[in-house]
DNA sequence: TGTACATCAGTGAACGCGCGTTCACTGATGTAC
DNA sequence: TGTACATCAGTGAACGCGCGTTCACTGATGTAC
C-alpha cells in the first residue's frame, strides 16, 4: 500500500525531528539534519509537511501527547502511591537528565515552544492530562497539589541540566522527589 | 574618558541582547537586532565581543548574577517571612509571565543555554547564590526546602507561559505560591 | 497472466535570503609640543 | 592657548555559508485492460 509507506516515513521524520529537536534546540536543527536522520533527503519533506514550523506545531505536540499519555495509564493501572512513584523517579532520575533528546519536552523545548503561538494549545491540553494524571496519585489532595508538583518536576529538570556540577544536579532532583512524596 | 564611553556603549549592547534574547530566543535574534536596539550598526559589535558566543555567555551570566544579587539583598534586609512573600510574590506574579523580555533568565532560556556549556558554569554559581537567598528565608528548614521552592518556582513559570488559557496560567502559579509559603 | 500506463514518494540541484563575521574607512576625542 | 598628530569606537559595504523552500526528475508501485 502507497498510503502505509507514507505514513511510516511521516512517522520516522516526526521521531528524528523529536529527538533532534529536544538535543540542539528548534532552530539549531535544519530539516537537512532532520531528514538525514530519518535516512531520506531533504526534498522530500515537503511530500509530509507545509513547512518546518508544521513541523514543530505536530513534533511538540504529539511528543508531549505521548508523555500525557504514559501518566494516565500509570496513574489508572496502580494505586496511588506506587503510580506516583513510578512518574516521579523517572521523571527526577539523573538517566532523564543526561538523555534530553528523548526527555520530557516541557523541560527540553518549553520556552522555545512558549513563543510560537501555534503550538501552545495542543501543550496546554497535555499539561492538563498530565496534572490530571498526578491529582489521581494523590488522592484527598487536590489539583493544587498536582499543579505545584508538576512545577516542581519540570523546574527541577530544568535547572539540573543547567548545573555544571553534578551534585548540586542531584540535590535538586532529591529535594523536589521528596517535596513530591510529602504532599 | 574613551573608556567610560565605551564601557557604557558595551552596557547597552548587553542590556539590549538580555532583552530580545529573552523575548525571542538565542538563535530568534541576530547581532543586526541587538544593534540596532542598542542604537548602533552591527559591525561595531566586534569592538566589544569576540563573537555572538562569546555575547551570549556574558548576558546569560550578567542577567542571571543580578536575579541573584536581587534575591541575596532582598533576604538579608527582612526577616524570613516577608523576604520569602516578596521574592515568590514578584516571581510568580501574571506579571512576570506576560513580561519575559525582562524575566528571569532560567524560566526565558533555560534550555538553551543548558546546551551551551560555556554558559554554565556561570549559571550554576548564581543558582547556587538564589538556593542560598531562599535558604536564608526558611530559618528552621533546609536548604533542601530552598532547593525545591526554586525549583517550583522555575517549572510554574515554564508552564505558565505554555498554557495558552490564562486561568490554568494563573493556577499553576497560585498552587505554586501556596506550596512555598506551606514549607 | 502479461503489457501499457498513471501515480506519487523520494531525489538532488538550484533559489533567494539572512546570518555571523571582516575590513577599509571616518570622524570625534585625547595627547604632545 | 593653539596646532598637528595619533587613537580607536563606530560605520556600512562585502564576504561566505547554511538555511528553508522549490522544482524538474526518476523509478518503484499500483491499476486498467
Amino acid at each position: 500500500m502507497r498510503g502505509e509507506r507514507k505514513a511510516e516515513t511521516r512517522q520516522k521524520i516526526l521521531e528524528a525531528a523529536g529527538a533532534l529537536f529536544r538535543k540542539r534546540g528548534i532552530d539549531g536543527v535544519g530539516v537537512d539534519a532532520i531528514m538525514q536522520a530519518a535516512g531520506l533527503t531533504h526534498g522530500g519533506f515537503y511530500a509530509h509537511f507545509a513547512s518546518k514550523e508544521a513541523l514543530v506545531v505536530e513534533v511538540s505536540a504529539a511528543s508531549l501527547a505521548r508523555s500525557a499519555a504514559r501518566w494516565e495509564r500509570i496513574s489508572q493501572e496502580h494505586d496511588g502511591r506506587t503510580a506516583l512513584a513510578t512518574i516521579v523517579e523517572a521523571y527526577l532520575d539523573p538517566a532523564h537528565i543526561a538523555a534530553s533528546e528523548q526527555g520530557c519536552m516541557l523541560t527540553t523545548l518549553g520556552p522555545e515552544v512558549a513563543r510560537r503561538i501555534a503550538s501552545r494549545p495542543a501543550i496546554t491540553d497535555s499539561i492538563r492530562r498530565m496534572a490530571d494524571a498526578l491529582a489521581r496519585c494523590l488522592p484527598g489532595r487536590g489539583r493544587r497539589d498536582a499543579l505545584a508538583t508538576l512545577s516542581a518536576m519540570v523546574g527541577a529538570v530544568v535547572l539540573a541540566r543547567l548545573s555544571d556540577d553534578p551534585e548540586l544536579a542531584d540535590e535538586l532532583l532529591a529535594a523536589t522527589k521528596q517535596a513530591a512524596f510529602s504532599r
